[in-house]
DNA sequence: TTTTGCATTACGGAAAGCCGTAAGAGACTT
DNA sequence: AAGTCTCTTACGGCTTTCCGTAATGCAAAA
């Protein structure tokens, strides 16, 4: 089992339901942190000191306030922080349930485990952070099949910033011009018209306006 | 201070975190639940068992699952109960800080305070509950503007309607008729341009899309 | 090389939306 | 009663979007 244990989250609820897991697995050594940049300095801090943690259960977003962050999300502060200490296990505790950042932070990031806040998110943790323990990785049953090959139903980074272009006020003909100056492709009018529609079909929406209420109601952009 | 507490809270780890500073207030009497339908169903029994609960402490979103609710968040559960069981004290505890909604929860349902889930949320939580023990009530500081009366941000309701229906995808066309035949005035097409140009200039949109996006952003719809 | 398939682009007519102007309707003042 | 102010509605020209068709380009298959 773990030595050495920070916990990372903003609301002081969650925060008080972690350690009490922590506590029943009878972990002594427990530190916690309500800003990413806290987290980032005692992760270095404890390494400097020849006394690393072991592991960090992080939320993945962090409610912004007066005090100004280097790091203002648990995405940024696991990217650095898997650079820089390899040996560092991650567990991501968050009540985001997006497939495709699910995978990312698995697959890209590598962290070792992703625990839905629910119902049952504190059972889930525990589990997770038995095994990670054992090196095996966990992730939660709602988002399980997240690492399931076969789903085709993700949107494809084109189309997103596509949808994001949109929402973002700027014309189909904007658009264009704005995706030919950066190199992102294709780019003509007429193929951002197509992808709209094809975008449209696919979502079910009667018009563009729909789409991007649509895809925001789905947390995609 | 309060004998018999409900508290209705869908994440367990928050949950934890709410039992623990009953705990620390010597509540003896606590119960929690989940589920909307539960807290509803447990204060109904409560009542009929002549052992009535004093006070509801509840968040307003609930994460939905397999189990199908009759209601389905927080905001429905306070109206409700407020109506049949007006001596019950309801405080909110919830991450939405939308000033709106607290304004509506207050002035309009009624409820004796409304806690901000943060970084201090628990403190703050217990001051309320002193608080609205003796019949006071309270609002974290975050939102405690929320009161204020000079706030001419908000946005009325005909405009709130329009921008729905845009995000569903209606034609302006569609609209005008929708309106029409609920009685919901003004509803023609020129109108509905012209209110549609008026918030795009409010909420600085370059177009319709924008528009929504922005709306939705703020939480509005 | 030729063929085939797919993605990209171009174009043009129809529909929807944008915007300015102006007419009608109702309430309130003088 | 006439005037004023505001909200609503109507209309027309212009732009953007929509959608079908077709041409072009490119790469894998034959």
């Amino acid at each position: 089992m773990f030595d050495k244990v920070l916990v990372a989250e903003d609301i002081d609820a969650i925060n008080k339901g972690v350690l009490s897991v922590l506590a029943d697995l009878h972990i002594k050594d427990v530190d916690q942190v309500q800003y990413c940049d806290d987290a980032y300095l005692k992760v270095k801090k404890a390494a400097l000191d020849n006394a690393p943690f072991d592991l960090l259960i992080t939320d993945l977003s962090f409610k912004s306030d007066h005090r100004k962050q280097k790091y203002s999300s648990g995405e940024e502060l696991i990217q650095v922080l898997k650079k820089e200490h390899p040996n560092l296990k991650i567990i991501a505790y968050s009540i985001e349930d997006r497939l495709q950042k699910v995978r990312r932070l698995l697959n890209d990031f590598k962290i070792e485990a992703y625990v839905c806040k629910g119902r049952k998110g504190l059972i889930e943790l525990k589990e997770a952070i038995a095994k990670v323990a054992e090196n095996k990785t966990y992730v939660s049953p709602e988002v399980a099949h997240a690492l399931s090959p076969n789903i085709d139903l993700e949107i494809k980074e084109y189309d997103l910033q596509l949808v994001k272009q949109l929402s973002m006020g700027l014309s189909q003909k904007e658009i264009g011009t704005y995706f030919n100056s950066n190199n992102i492709s294709p780019s003509s009018l007429s193929s951002i018209e197509k992808n709209i529609n094809t975008l449209r079909t696919k979502f079910k929406a009667n018009n563009v306006i729909h789409l991007v209420a649509i895809v925001k109601d789905l947390g995609l952009i």
